[in-house]
DNA sequence: ACATTAAATTCGA
DNA sequence: TCGAATTTAATGT
């Protein structure tokens, strides 16, 4: 349970829904907090409810098939996340960890299910929001092929500048440069050259403690 | 790994 | 509560 204002200000989608499915969405969401390096969910375990990142940044990453952890996506605050195991009622096949002091809300299930069936205006942004992931995933497996750390860091940023999967995202993320290297797989110094080389071609500015993109079109396209 | 700089925190008034 | 001093965090190389 939280409260409306708290509500609207941690998921986005909650603002549009219908009067009564605003208060069973507030009714079915609680808080949780994480300590930088807790995992919020293991591998492989049931975990019913749908996450959304309220403040902090966490990492999802699973086993590729050589074994080997590949983090194949970073969610920050805004993000809701976690669709398709709810809907499937399948276990998790990935895990996820908290990158840095991180509050979770979590949607349960029966709520979720609810306003899956009785809200329309939830029903569409749980399309859009698949919809987008369809292109996330193509997009990673085309990148994956690539390994120039250019292309890391960028797709990396770029997942989490995307308007549809952060309806409140501006143009300044708030991330380290250690965090984007723990996103796109890299050492530090490696994520700081390849941050570097973005601000030279004018798609972004770094600052201390976080960029700017100017130019998330041209981020997009590496 | 180290030097530099920015930010957050502490502390004395 | 203000600002200087100190400590911690992030960056650049």
């Amino acid at each position: 349970m939280v409260d409306p204002d708290r509500m609207r200000e941690i998921a986005a989608w909650s603002r549009g829904l219908e009067a009564d499915a605003f208060r069973r969405a507030c009714a079915g969401v609680s808080e949780r907090h994480y300590a930088k390096g807790a995992t919020i969910i293991e591998e492989q375990l049931p975990f019913d409810a749908w996450v959304g990142v309220a403040s902090g940044l966490v990492k999802l990453r699973s086993l590729s098939v050589d074994g080997k952890e590949v983090t194949f996506a970073g969610i920050h605050a805004g993000g809701w996340f976690g669709e398709g195991s709810v809907l499937k009622g399948e276990k998790r096949q990935y895990e996820v960890v908290a990158l840095r002091p991180t509050t979770v809300a979590l949607l349960d299930r029966e709520t979720f299910m609810w306003l899956f069936d009785h809200s329309a205006a939830f029903s569409r942004f749980l399309v859009r929001q698949l919809n987008e992931r369809v292109g996330f995933f193509i997009g990673l497996v085309e990148n994956d092929r690539m390994q120039d750390p250019l292309s890391r860091v960028a797709g990396a940023l770029a997942s989490m500048m995307n308007p549809v999967l952060y309806p409140d995202v501006g143009q300044h993320l708030k991330i380290t440069q250690e965090e984007v290297g723990q996103l796109a797989g890299l050492s530090r110094p490696v994520a700081n050259r390849s941050l570097k080389q973005l601000e030279e071609r004018g798609i972004l500015r770094c600052e201390y403690g976080g960029v700017t993109v100017s130019d998330l079109e041209a981020l997009t396209a590496l």
